[in-house]
RNA sequence: GGGUGUGUAGCUCAGUGGUAUGAGCACUACGUUGACAUCGUAGGGGUCGCUGGUUCGAUCCCAGCCACACCCACCA
């Protein structure tokens, strides 16, 4: 027995632990049939569930169910990420409550931390997944930084260094001076300033009234200048070339150069020159050899090499300012929009900085990540974001990997005493080539950066499945079937997912890549939690189900659109969650159950073979949509389907059948409602696998779980059949319509007639003059004899007139409205369709099919607004 | 500066070269008819951003413009 209302608290959890007790997730690896993979894209390891990834976890768990319900082999793999940055920066946050400092517990003491506050909060977003409905494998659940994941780390960065793809060079990088240390270009977000403009100028050496004017938003650089440049070009400054300018403060001469990167229309024309400093200036540098002077500490405070060792950027700029006016110096300060990189965790400036870094060779792994997306291996949906995703990989730059951190992959490079590089696997591996290379047992130190976390989730779609070693699963589950991710991690993930597996897989990492938007809140507006307009899943789901927030973000993703969050919308999927309870109570209530021997193919009543066809379409319309990713047109389908088509119409259809006498007819009746409830439980369970399970099991006795029931192959559908239920269907809502506008109680029960029937509705009339009675309330329903009355209101359905003899009870100025405004509407149309058809053009030139349809509305609009008027004339003077 | 996307009903958005049978919510009127008030029935509401072009026909294709959003680059 059903619980007379839907509430989902009292299953869902229930039915997820049952799936997840019976191995229900786990794919049967003996099954003889095509294989339907998707890797996870792993949330932080301390995170929580937020909206996002409500999203893109319930995509991808429909499709995951879908093709476990084709009857693939199908593997969902789940599993968390590590990431550095922002699992250190939460460890640190805890320490530093209790006022230690990761430095007081050192680098062991301190992973050891990080671990053990991943043993306590490490499970909260996986929990939060199941409470989604998610039907991973989580006995294959990995972590970027198990034992199989590390080893696949180090084994792919070994290759890569040996391949010469992986190198350490000293260069400008982002340096972040929170957490002291490199990273790259995608970790550093630009933000608009109004920042200052600052002119001052550089006396020329040996001279006492010449200067050179400067411009620059960062003063304090100056002591790392090495040079001023100036445009060949520059007619005004050109003189000035090939003198030597004094940094004042420090008294350090410096030489003007020719270099076209002083564009003479910008600033003073003259630029100073930072090459430890800045990107661009580290280009000029290059090319005219000038010497690198570093002025900053880690932490982004000025060094030694400078008046104001020990101060940070900020202060040192206001000192710097007041020296510079005490010199007589400084000539202006102007307001100045700028953009700053800022780092995206820190949120600290970035400071271009000289260091010792790692890079991966970005450039060259590109190519064939780009090539395998030219020809197709693997395809974007929506495809516009290839656009995007060449873009970026064309203009690739090396890609910047060592972390001077603490919690993450420990790079597998040992040095030699001389400074040697040796990058081998392990530390045996390492000593035993060292000791071969110097002929004798040597010391090594291991090089204390990490990776950044990119770098092991680049191999996640090969390093879940056991990568390195050649397991089943690999051979089976890759490459993926599609990776489901947003737009904004498209550069982070997918990019370096696409190089690393075509690096060392030579296959794509998935053969496609469906980018949805983001979850925004109701207006639109990004969720944040400094804006306090985020929404919890688990406060929506507590509140709704977990189904309905599924529905909700299926029924919202369009490709290529953001999702707004709307309480109401999601208020109404439980609604229809609701409501299909309710239908399912109604099915209970009527003793619908599925006879064994019930076959379709036997079915007698009209309304039964059209809903049993109404299903197929919509089963057709759910599986077309599924396949090309349009979640919304196919949870739009079944949900029409549900409430539009089987609630409103075929329930309030057979309700006369069902309490009538005839037998036979009550058990087709019965036997098909059963029927095509199970179907759509079939075809709704991915978008809510819990209601739909919780029906399946209460419905009736079953041999085969709901989740593993076979998706239903649609054949052709009876067109006939169809056409003459709508005609009913069509009727009752004149009829109904015709009521309510002329103000007739609802009560009333009312005689209606038809004029003008044609053959085909006489017979539909004969079959269903019950139900239109019963629905449109009527005593009867009858083809009139004898000519119309003027007591009739009339209404024209397809070639009938409906009319309703109203002696006494209408009102006629309401009718008269009616008709005229019908009669306005009628002409509109019949302009329109006079436009065209005497368009010579138009009837030569548009398809035959479509004239003749134009040419069909046209003469049955004639039709109708002779009838209307004729209306109109007999209530004239009433 | 380079690029991408969006502008359709009061709101949030689908959709389409052939009268916009648009959806949900909101709104109005009526309603408790033996699944459902977390409901039902009926209804109001749109110059499909603006201007040109292509076409027999444009909300849809093309160009320009306006507005908004986002991405990338840029600390003189």
């Amino acid at each position: 027995m059903l619980e007379k209302n839907y509430n989902p608290k009292d299953f869902e959890e229930k039915i997820y632990s049952d799936w997840e007790q019976s191995g229900d997730f786990i794919p049967d690896m003996s099954k003889n049939s095509e294989a339907y993979s998707v890797v996870i894209p792993p949330p932080n390891v301390t995170g929580v569930l937020h909206m996002g990834h409500a999203l893109d976890d319930t995509l991808q768990d429909i499709l995951i169910r879908y093709n476990r319900m084709l009857g693939k082999k199908v593997l969902w793999q789940p599993g968390t990420d590590h990431a550095g940055i922002a699992t250190q920066m939460v460890v640190e946050r805890n320490l530093a409550k209790e006022g230690i400092s990761r430095h007081d517990l050192g680098r062991d003491k301190f992973i050891e931390t990080v671990w053990k506050w991943r043993e306590q909060s490490g499970g909260t977003i996986c929990k939060q997944l199941r409470r989604l409905g998610a039907s991973c494998d989580w006995s294959r659940e990995r972590f970027t930084m198990d034992e199989g994941l590390s080893r696949a780390v180090r084994k792919i960065f070994v290759s890569l260094y040996k391949d010469g793809l992986i190198y350490k060079a000293k260069k400008l990088v982002n340096w972040d001076s929170k957490f002291m240390t490199a990273v790259s270009d995608l970790e550093v977000v630009q933000k608009e300033t109004l920042g200052k403009m600052y002119y001052y100028k550089y006396p020329i050496e040996g001279s006492t009234n010449e200067f050179v004017h400067i411009a620059t938003t960062r003063p304090e650089t100056m002591f790392g200048d090495t040079a001023v440049a100036i445009s060949k070009d520059n007619e005004k400054l050109k003189h000035l070339i090939g003198k030597n300018a004094v940094l004042p403060i420090i008294n350090r001469p410096i030489p003007i150069i020719a270099d076209d990167h002083a564009d003479p229309e910008k600033g003073t024309g003259a630029v100073k020159i930072t090459p430890a400093h800045d990107f661009n200036d580290f280009e000029v540098g290059k090319r005219h050899n000038l010497p690198l002077i570093n002025i900053l500490n880690e932490d982004a405070t000025l060094n030694e090499n400078t008046p104001f060792a020990g101060v940070d950027t900020q202060t040192a700029r206001k000192m710097t300012i007041a020296k510079l006016e005490e010199l007589g110096l400084m000539e202006k300060i102007e307001d100045h929009p700028m953009v700053i990189p800022y780092g995206d965790r820190s949120g600290v400036v970035i400071e271009p900085l000289m260091t010792d870094q790692w890079f991966v060779d970005a450039p060259v792994l590109a190519k064939e990540a780009i090539r395998v997306v030219e020809d197709g291996e693997m395809e974007f949906v929506p495809k516009s974001y290839e656009k995007t995703y060449f873009e970026w990989m064309r203009n690739i730059q090396p890609w910047c990997i060592s972390r001077q951190l603490w919690w993450g992959h420990q790079m597998p490079i040992w040095y030699g005493p001389d400074g040697k590089i040796f990058c081998e696997e392990n530390e045996t591996e390492a000593q035993a080539e060292a000791d071969k290379h110097y002929g004798q047992k040597v010391e090594l130190t291991r090089e204390t950066d990490v990776l950044d976390t990119w770098f092991s989730s680049g191999l996640w779609a090969f390093s879940t499945l056991g990568w390195p070693d050649n397991t089943e699963h690999l051979q089976t589950f890759y490459p993926t079937s599609v990776l489901v991710t947003g737009f904004d991690i498209i550069f982070f993930w997918v990019a370096r997912m696409m190089m690393m597996s075509m690096y060392m897989m030579k296959k794509v990492p998935f053969r496609k890549a469906y980018i949805h938007g983001l979850v925004r809140d109701e207006k639109g507006q990004k969720m944040s939690k400094s804006k306090g307009n985020t929404v919890d899943p688990m406060e929506t789901i507590e509140k709704y189900g977990a189904d309905a927030l599924r529905f909700f973000m299926a029924a919202m993703e369009t490709q290529g659109r953001d999702v707004n969050m709307s309480e109401a919308r999601i208020a109404g999927y439980r609604n229809f969650a609701t409501k299909l309870w309710n239908a399912a109570r109604f099915g209970e209530m009527n003793n619908c159950t599925l006879h064994p021997e019930f076959n379709p193919q036997d079915i007698k009543l009209s309304v039964n073979k059209w809903i049993m066809a109404k299903a197929d379409i919509a089963t057709k319309e759910v599986t077309d949509n599924l396949n090309s990713y349009r979640f919304s047109d196919a949870a739009n389908a079944v949900y029409q389907f549900i409430w539009g088509t089987f609630c409103d119409w075929y329930i309030e259809l057979i309700k006369p059948v069902l309490y009538g006498a005839d037998e036979e007819a009550k058990a087709e009746t019965r036997a098909t409602f059963a029927w095509v409830l199970d179907r759509i439980l079939v075809i709704l369970h991915p978008f809510m696998p819990f209601i739909t399970t919780e029906l399946w099991n209460n419905t009736a006795k079953r041999d085969i779980k709901l989740i593993h029931f076979a998706w239903p192959q649609v054949k052709e559908v009876d067109i006939q059949v169809m056409s003459d239920i709508d005609w009913a269907i069509d009727l009752i809502s004149v009829i109904r319509s015709l009521r309510a506008e002329m103000n007739l109680p609802a009560g009333a029960r009312l005689n209606v007639f038809l004029k003008d029937v044609n053959l085909q509705s006489q017979q539909n009339l004969k079959e269903f003059k019950t139900i239109v009675c019963s629905l449109a309330r009527l005593d009867n329903l009858d083809i009139l004899q004898g000519e119309i009355t003027s007591d009739m209101v009339q209404s024209v359905f397809r070639e009938t007139s409906v009319l309703l003899p109203l002696k006494g009870v209408v009102d006629f100025a309401a009718e008269r409205e009616r008709l005229n405004k019908e009669l306005e509407s009628l002409n509109k149309n019949l302009e329109g369709y006079a436009r065209k058809l005497d368009n010579p053009s138009f009837v030569e030139r548009a398809p035959q099919a479509v004239v003749e349809e134009e040419k069909r509305r046209q003469a049955e609009a004639l039709e109708n607004k002779s009838k209307v008027e004729s209306a109109l004339a007999r209530i004239a003077n009433l």
